[in-house]
DNA sequence: AATAACAATGCAATCGATTGCGCTTTGCAG
DNA sequence: CTGCAAAGCGCAATCGATTGCATTGTTATT
């Protein structure tokens, strides 16, 4: 183990072969330029002596380096594993590697990591910012420099950008109206940073869905988390709860927090959703788990990994079908579970329904080790 | 957008200040043998023109690419995803990128997805076995190169390897011994693959403690699972408890498999921990989610990933102290939850006790988007 | 048979950074 | 004033693969 003797280079090929290293090279291109008999007695050496090709010369030489980079927040989320899972099958199967770097949702982090992504020349950049971010011009490394950048599902709110994301001002208007379909008449919502368009989006769309049936807007159910952690969203629901007017429902920016809403209802003994009716967004695995089981909305995660990296393909292909810049949208639906479903429609014994999506979902992503 | 204007290289900066490449290129590595005023100068112009070293012509020419790789089944798992940040972020710390590709639990996309990793150059290759392989000498073209590889959590049955794991048969042990000391006499378990040792190491563990405390083995209720899904656990568990003799007690070589356990006793009306106490592993986040929440062993999974670069780090820098090979042993525990808490001690209102181990891991790891 | 056309291959530059070796200058001791 | 070392920098090769252009050998055309 841990010999130093070095890799088999074209041009060890070429010597033995007594041909020149163009040749070689050619013959494993299958450049046409090159004979039958030439390519085969190449293909045979390179086989037996073990050749791989050298993926950095080549990319320094050609200028491509066949590498997506990938900028998160955090690798260990169930929505952003999956994303990167769909991006990294999406990349190798058109014969891309992909690079991985974590923000930690800190801006800094972010800027840093950058830089070493773009040291590494990388062909094309998919982001989902920071929370924090709220400047973009580090972007602009990339941009200026003719690399392309897809952002999925936190964005800028800048136009002239490439995205893949979903419509979260519909998605949120269809669970709040969910929710007041199933009889819920004051409905909070729980939201993250509102310079993030995505909350932003869900914030409004919660809000037009009120609106639109005729439901008062109080403000002092509307409630402001950071990071929309399980910490934040206990903290904040305990103070949600105690108040004199308690919601009826509750519309939750992610399913984090909407976890620690159903845990710290369930632990006052308020019943879900006879009284307080949850809905969450993302539709995690944690889902399916939680008692109630939680109602949310399907978030294509893999899906979108797959979307962005097509995306990048097609720019850099110089597709200009959509104009200097594009744009993604992917569908989602609210997924009905009995946190939320006070007419009890949607209740089964052990909790497999073979609910269409989401069987989906485990097929790509099964939830094993 | 999209200009082609090509990125500033040291020849560049060479012309514009009048010096040679060499000099820039030393410069700006802070060779010792160049005056400060020219580093001073470099460095200033550098920033001004916006230079960026290109790692592709660096690690051509030094050999070295700063790059990692990753191989593991399935990025979107939560054990896996927490082990790539682990990874991720040692790796960032030490000035190395990162290479991350999935086997889909099936050899013959792990022995695709080496071929590239290895034309890439890696520096290091960090691998959790693909569920199927048992054959190794896929792995042959990176030590023969010199190219240290590094196995985590699932690793080969042979003895010339790199190595970070825990101690599965102790952990194994301990946990069934817990189950024995909550009074269960009948204690069924569900295993994974055997080949893989991580499997039949938790296997022997369990049959251990069986054995230490005089307690039959029964082979009806060892289950032998291929993937530890969810649908293989539902599946299983229904057979298992069909039987005449049901056991009292199970425990799980995976959380995923523990919480089908879980809901089907529950869907049967049987009682968890009276009736059936359950104990899984890994502590994945849903642990403290399912209703009871579910005792599992922590499985130190950032920790593994950041053991596994360190180790990387020592064989690249000829560390030799631990002789030919190495092997990191981290410590598990048992974390004792409600699914097998029969003594009560451990119960909790809303669920949140602050269990040390947990809150360390949600630091690390904050279940948000 | 002479020439055009083509097939097959080689030559040498190139991508951008690194580095061993050698050259020039300056400083200082003898 | 000479000699010599150290400081500071440049030359040119190098890493491995790619590619425009040149070259050789072969076949077809008139």
């Amino acid at each position: 183990m841990g010999n130093k003797k070095k890799a088999v280079t074209i041009h060890d090929l070429a010597q033995e072969l007594k041909v020149s290293p163009s040749t070689v090279s050619r013959a494993l291109n299958d450049h046409a330029s090159i004979g039958k008999q030439t390519k085969k007695a190449v293909r045979k050496l390179a086989k037996e002596r073990g050749y791989r090709p050298n993926t950095i010369a080549s990319s320094l030489r050609t200028n491509r380096s066949n590498t997506f980079g990938i900028m998160v927040s955090w690798i260990n989320r169930p929505f952003i594993s999956s994303l990167i899972s769909g991006i990294e099958e999406a990349a190798r199967e058109s014969g891309n590697r992909v690079i991985i770097s974590q923000s930690h949702d800190i801006t800094e982090l972010e800027m840093e990591n950058l830089q070493v992504l773009y040291d590494s020349r990388i062909s094309a950049l998919i982001v989902s910012l920071a929370m924090e971010t709220t400047d973009y011009s580090h972007f602009e490394l990339f941009t200026k420099n003719g690399i392309p950048v897809v952002f999925v599902d936190r964005f800028p709110t800048i136009h002239n950008i490439h995205k893949v994301h979903i419509n979260n001002f519909s998605a949120a208007f269809e669970a709040t109206e969910h929710l007041i379909q199933q009889g819920c008449r004051r409905i909070a919502h729980f939201g993250g940073e509102r310079h993030q368009s995505i909350y932003e989006d869900r914030r409004s769309g919660y809000i037009a869905a009120l609106k639109k049936n005729n439901l008062e807007v109080d403000k002092s159910i509307i409630i402001q988390a950071n990071l929309l952690s399980a910490e934040e969203g206990m903290r904040l629901t305990k103070q949600l709860l105690d108040i004199d007017n308690p919601p009826d429902g509750i519309f939750c920016a992610n399913d984090t927090t909407a976890v620690s809403v159903i845990r710290c209802a369930k632990s006052r003994g308020i019943k879900i959703p006879e009284e307080l009716a949850v809905i969450g967004f993302n539709n995690d695995p944690i889902c399916e788990i939680i008692d109630p089981p939680l109602s949310s909305i399907h978030h294509p995660a893999i899906e979108m990994g797959m979307a962005a990296v097509k995306q990048a393909l097609a720019i850099l292909a110089g597709d200009t079908s959509t104009g200097p810049v594009s744009s993604v949208t992917l569908d989602t639906h609210v997924v009905i579970r009995a946190s939320s479903d006070r007419l009890g429609t949607e209740r089964s014994e052990d909790g497999f329904r073979g609910v269409l999506p989401e069987s989906k979902v485990k097929d790509s992503a099964p939830q094993t080790k």
